[in-house]
DNA sequence: GAATTTTACGCAACCGTTTGCGTGAAAATA
DNA sequence: TATTTTCACGCAAACGGTTGCGTAAAATTC
């Protein structure tokens, strides 16, 4: 039968005949206290098995030393590597992690956010959904001196905080690599028009056909909207054109794996009729017989630790009184491609 | 440059010259007050953008809306299922969710029960660490009345709250199809002795090989500690017999990718040279050519959503005063086995 | 022994909100 | 007009801990 009570500093001090102050300060083993009180208050604190609680503490601080982190899916490992990044930079602050997943739903989103505030986090760590264009949402926690530093998926603003990920550089390293081993004809899969990622890999495979001195052939450039069967549509498009390219920059793994699935279903064989490049979402490449030549890694873990180090510095200078307006913190990391060629 | 101050009560109070009692009420449309007095607290309350500050009334309730939840890692799909799991039922509760990753750390586990403790949550769920063995970090909880669910790895006592999932009936499920489609000689990789999960299976496997009147061979038992060698010397040791099994159960999703890639290694063929039977983690097996025939199903989402519905009975349980001592809220769900053969 | 310093502690306010109780004035009743 | 009821609001305590300031008593200095 549990007492309902926790034992408080008004209890040890009412024991002890002294003032709710003397004992806090005695705890503290502040020296105005004297050595004989500290000690007795010491003592009942143990025997009563007295803790501070922190809830009061942090209320009276107006912090709570929690962190909000706003992803899309836990599902996928990238976002949760990328929350395994925030969780370590958190605890090494000594802070707590609250979670919301927007499922890529806006309405989720805002609300997510909303209830971030409500809980007066420190501060927030978000990759955006697919859907969200405007961020009303998040510049309303200005008001709560709540920074946001964002990860991954960023707005596309100047005056924000963010750590993202570079694509040039792994996509760059891959397409070379492609040429290099003989290819000239490199499609590409990308994604839905709207997302900022596919105008982006878009951007990038211009350039990087560009620098390589391939034409542009847009018989080869295909989208999808992610869905399996839209997947399979669009690898099939580029297997059923006249000249099909003998390698596919695609946008995720997820709709290489419905390609690859599609490609060997046709008959053909992966790394030999085709070749893929992908993005590295998925772990499991070293299992599979039949993987992308390359994968171009974006970071999960190192963008959002890093995105979570950027908070704290945001949160600690939000306490000193010098409130000097510090420019955004932003960082961009380059991808890398990662070789699979050397595995078979 | 935002202000630093946050409307709050004592705010409107002054511009109205009326008490904080009276705007807290007149927020609350308390009848007490008078309809122009209340009317015009609205009204400043909405020209300040006044939100009451949630922390201070959670804090003067003794509540945090807040529940831990402590996994051994996120990158186990099982265990992000299982995440999310609490996440909607929470979200649904209007509660919060603090996370902790133990990594199977036990150490690590103390230090995660010890911050949610610090920080008051309302309760925790969890699901053990591979070396914990005792409890007493988890019962110091009762003293601050934080109940604690478990579920799916649950410690081996009687008095607490859990959800757990029964292995009997998928792997009932899963020998007697092996059986029915010919195999007699079914082997086991089993896991580290000390995991409760390893006896469990071994348990469940005597007694599925008896209620389908096979033998027991020894031979065909052999174990791993997880790791990546060792699985292949644990798939090794069943090849290299000199009747290797035609069929096995393998501890779960991560050391049957090492075996299958053993397997294949070695020229023979998953499926048709051997067969195997696994515990679902890994949701991708849809994607791989050599598969499983079969997969145990132990519905992490299922468990850990159920085990969240109740935590927050016992949260609001706790709060009524007829402190009856309810007994330890108890489900065990039945494990499924999946059949991948007609995917083939 | 008087003046000064040091020691050791208490008072009260504060964080923001809620709520039981009390009270003066207005309204209703007798 | 005297009494009771209703209305509309304020006071103060409470949640648990921290901290600036004030002060009585003891210790030190001259």
């Amino acid at each position: 039968m549990s007492k309902n009570k926790l034992p408080t500093i008004k209890e040890i001090a009412k024991r002890l005949n002294v003032s709710a102050s003397t004992v806090s300060r005695a705890l503290h083993d502040h020296p105005s206290i004297g050595l004989v009180t500290t000690m007795r208050v010491h003592k009942v604190a143990k025997e009563l098995g007295y803790e501070a609680n922190k809830m009061a503490i942090y209320f009276k601080e107006r912090k709570t030393y929690t962190i909000g982190v706003i992803i899309p899916d836990l599902s996928e490992p990238f976002f949760s590597a990328a929350l395994t990044g925030v969780e370590d930079a958190a605890e090494a602050s000594n802070y707590n992690v609250i979670i919301g997943q927007s499922l890529d739903n806006f309405e989720r989103e805002k609300k997510i956010v909303e209830n971030m505030k409500d809980h007066r986090v420190d501060g927030v760590l978000a990759s955006l959904t697919k859907e969200t264009s405007t961020y009303e949402h998040f510049d309303s926690l200005k008001k709560y001196n709540i920074p946001v530093v964002f990860f991954d998926r960023v707005p596309n603003r100047k005056d924000i905080n963010y750590v993202a990920c570079n694509l040039v550089s792994g996509m760059l390293q891959a397409i070379t690599k492609l040429v290099d081993i003989g290819h000239t004809r490199i499609g590409l899969i990308n994604g839905p028009a709207k997302l900022a990622a596919t105008l982006q890999r878009l951007e990038i495979y211009f350039r990087c056909l560009k620098e390589n001195n391939l034409p542009v052939d847009q018989d080869i450039i295909v989208s999808t909207t992610l869905g399996k069967a839209d997947n399979v549509k669009a690898i099939d498009k580029l297997l059923s054109l006249d000249e099909p390219p003998t390698a596919v920059i695609v946008f995720n793994d997820y709709v290489l794996l419905d390609c690859i699935a599609t490609v060997k279903a046709a008959g053909l064989i992966v790394n030999k009729d085709i070749s893929f490049i992908s993005f590295a979402n998925l772990p499991i490449w070293e299992y599979m017989d039949s993987v992308p030549l390359a994968s171009i890694e974006q970071f999960a873990y190192k963008q959002s630790s890093m995105a979570a180090g950027f908070l704290f510095e945001l949160i600690n200078n939000a306490e000193k009184p010098n409130a000097i307006d510090i420019p955004p913190l932003q960082h961009i990391i380059d991808s890398e491609m990662i070789d699979y060629t050397p595995a078979k």
